[in-house]
DNA sequence: GAGTGGTCTAGACCACGGC
DNA sequence: CCGTGGTCTAGACCACTCA
């Protein structure tokens, strides 16, 4: 049926028709139609319903996976996501003292540490202070039950690191940094939503250019010495953040 | 060419045909083998060059477009972008007074005004204070060069709206509130992403399930009375935050 | 007007996983 | 095992837009 004839097509012919049909699955969810729970259609039984070829019912299926309302697997189904997942809101830290409980509590995992690195600051960012000739570096995710949320590329000044290489081990950088508090002088962080590169696609298993909160950090000590920078992507529906506006 | 063969493919078959052609295609543009502003080969001509069919290809280069690497146009071809192009970046308010200033010098649009309602605000929300019986409520949009970037709802208590409805058709709710102080004794907001809706999709210009930015900011006067609510969105890539973690 | 990307069809084969 | 969703093919028509 190569022309866009009336059909069994919900609405006469202006509108494309995968959404048309997104536009009607996603009505079947909300008024209960298709339950919440249930299996759907197969795909076999929407395209003879409608009238439309596989590609048309896969492009409307495929929104409302995006979207978050359906669920599929190879033999069982489609199925109605009971409530568009919620997965555990962390709050981000705004302090450095939020920063360093928020590391006592997370398991982390190490994947890289290098030596004689300098961090990448982006093209154009305002002055993190003066540049030492050298920085340690880690590469580490972190999970909540088992779901790997946060990625976090740490730059710590070299000569800093024997004292607290030991704490690292157990402890977020921010923890380890703290335990002699005279060492910061400055922290601050730049948040901003930015899209996936390899690197962080690879290790939160998401899609390149999926949106990843990410917060830059860095603190200078009293001689305006950058001496910490991490860069920390998070999933961005594990995070928020919260702040009292009257200061 | 039904079964896997070696025809040009970059590699022997083991991986998803569109996904090889994708991780091609992200080569060329990062060698420069694809210069950046440049048109790459049509549609058709990627298909007989690789042997795939044009779903094949589509689904390579939809993966591209996704990313913000390529940019289609109906007959100019599909070209390279310069930059992943970086759109003005917001800073956004962390602070009552940050907020006013950021109301002060945006474009603005008032899509509707009603009185009588409540302020939506999400189950489980902690606490925001005593509900007033009525508030004003209006769905604004915020410009920039011409594009859409935000959109918000907003709920003023009713009694409070006389005092500064005449404000309000210039400038922002916060800028028109902080005209009297004295009237905010608390004064938060919550943040995190969340998808588009489909009121924010309609108006922002995005697809449904779009991750956005979004603010909930409310204030109480000292009777502890919620005089304000907004919920507002943004483009995620056009707005950022900074601060200070040393409070 | 012609070439391009966007959409859509009617098939086919495959891998996975519940039966 | 075998039904299911996932992938892919080889075509077709359309709308847009640039030369």
């Amino acid at each position: 049926m190569p022309s866009n004839s009336t059909a069994s097509a919900p609405q006469q012919g202006r509108d494309k028709l995968h959404l048309q049909l997104a536009r009607l699955f996603r009505s079947k969810v909300s008024t209960g139609a298709w339950p919440v729970g249930s299996a759907i259609p197969t795909v076999q039984e929407l395209e003879a319903l409608h009238g439309v070829s596989r590609t048309t019912v896969r492009m409307a299926l495929g929104a409302l996976v995006a979207e978050g309302l359906l669920l599929t697997r190879k033999r069982g189904g489609t199925r109605v996501i009971a409530a568009p997942y919620k997965p555990p809101s962390f709050l981000l830290p705004t302090s450095w003292k939020e920063l360093v409980a928020f590391g006592a509590h997370i398991g982390q995992i190490t994947l890289h540490t290098g030596r004689d690195c300098l961090p990448p600051i982006p093209e154009g960012f305002p002055d993190v202070g003066r540049m030492a000739p050298a920085y340690v570096h880690l590469l580490r995710v972190y999970d909540h039950d088992a779901a790997r949320f946060c990625l976090s590329q740490l730059y710590l000044e070299q000569e800093l690191f024997p004292e607290i290489e030991a704490q690292l081990e157990r402890s977020s950088l921010a923890v380890a940094l703290s335990s002699d508090p005279s060492r910061i002088a400055v922290a601050r962080q730049h948040l901003s939503v930015a899209p996936a590169d390899e690197l962080a696609a690879e290790h939160l298993g998401v899609a390149l250019g999926t949106p990843l909160m990410q917060a830059l950090r860095w603190a200078c000590n009293a001689d305006g010495l950058l001496i910490y920078w991490a860069r920390v992507r998070f999933l961005s529906e594990y995070v928020h953040m919260e702040m009292d506006l009257l200061k």
